[in-house]
DNA sequence: GTTTCATGTAACTTATGTAGTTACGATTCG
DNA sequence: CGAATCGTAACTACATAAGTTACATGAAAC
C-alpha cells in the first residue's frame, strides 16, 4: 500500500506515514518500494509481531503522561516523591509491556476480521 | 506559606502556584488567607491525605501518555485495536490508583526527614 | 483609616512538542 | 523517457501547558 493510501486510511498526512513506517522498517517489519508499483509491504508473519515489537520500533514512546520527573533531583522532597512512585509505576509498566507482548498483529487481523463479518451480516 | 515563597521553592511562578492550590483547596486539603500573615496552610492531617486524593482534586489528569484514543469510532481496526488495548490500560490504572491511594503525605514527610537525618549526618 | 501584604482571577504571552505541509531529490518500473 | 513512489529536509500550524502582567479584593498592622 502507498504512502498515499495509507495517509487516507488514517486521515493523516503521507509525510507523516513515511515518518513512522521508516521506523518500523529499520526494526524490519515492513519494507518499502520506490518507483511504480512501490509502497509498504510487511515484511513478517503477523504472528511473530507483538505489540510490544511495534513500540519497542517507534522508539519506546513513554506510555505515562506524569513521566516528566526529575531523575536525580537534589531537593528532598523531590526525591521523596520520585521514591514513592517509582516503584508504582515500574510495577505499572511492567504490566502494560507484559500485555503488549501478549497481544500480536494476527490477533488484532482476527479481531478485525470478526467485526466486519458481523458488521456485513447486519447488512450496514 | 506565600504563593510567592512556594514559587521560589518549586521553580515557578506564584500564579502558577495560586492556580494549583485553589484545585486544592476546593478539595477542602489546604486553606488560603489574605493579607498580612496570609498565605496557605494544610487543612487537613497529612496521615489523611492520600496521592488519589490529590489527583482527584487536581482534576485526575491523565496517567497515560496513549490516552488520546477514540473511544467510540467507526473504523473497524481503530476498534479492534481499543479492544485489545481497554482491559490492559484499565488493569493499570486501577492498580496505579491502588498504589496512589495507599501512599499519604504523612509518608512522604516521613521520608522526607529520614533523607533529611542522613544528609546531615553526612556533613552536607 | 491608611498602608502593606496577601490571594483571586482575567487576559495575554511564551515555550514546547507534535503533526501537517511543501518541496524536491532519488529510485524504480513500464 | 516519464510517471509513480519513497526519503528527507525545512518550514508552518496547532494545541496545550506554563509563565507573566495587571489589577481587584480582602485582611492585618500601625
Amino acid at each position: 500500500m502507498t504512502s498515499d493510501k495509507l495517509a487516507e486510511c488514517l486521515h493523516t498526512n503521507p509525510v507523516v506515514v513515511r515518518r513512522t513506517m521508516g521506523l518500523l522498517r529499520e526494526a524490519g517489519i515492513v519494507t518499502s518500494d520506490r518507483g511504480h508499483s512501490g509502497g509498504w509491504r510487511i515484511a513478517v508473519d503477523l504472528n511473530t509481531v507483538t505489540l510490544r515489537q511495534l513500540h519497542s520500533a517507534l522508539g519506546e514512546p513513554a506510555f505515562f503522561a506524569m513521566g516528566n520527573r526529575n531523575e536525580t533531583p537534589e531537593c528532598l522532597v523531590e526525591q521523596a516523591v520520585n521514591a514513592a512512585l517509582d516503584d508504582t509505576f515500574i510495577k505499572a509498566e511492567a504490566l502494560l509491556l507484559e500485555r503488549f507482548s501478549e497481544i500480536t498483529l494476527a490477533d488484532l487481523a482476527a479481531d478485525f476480521s470478526r467485526r466486519y463479518a458481523e458488521q456485513r451480516k447486519q447488512g450496514r
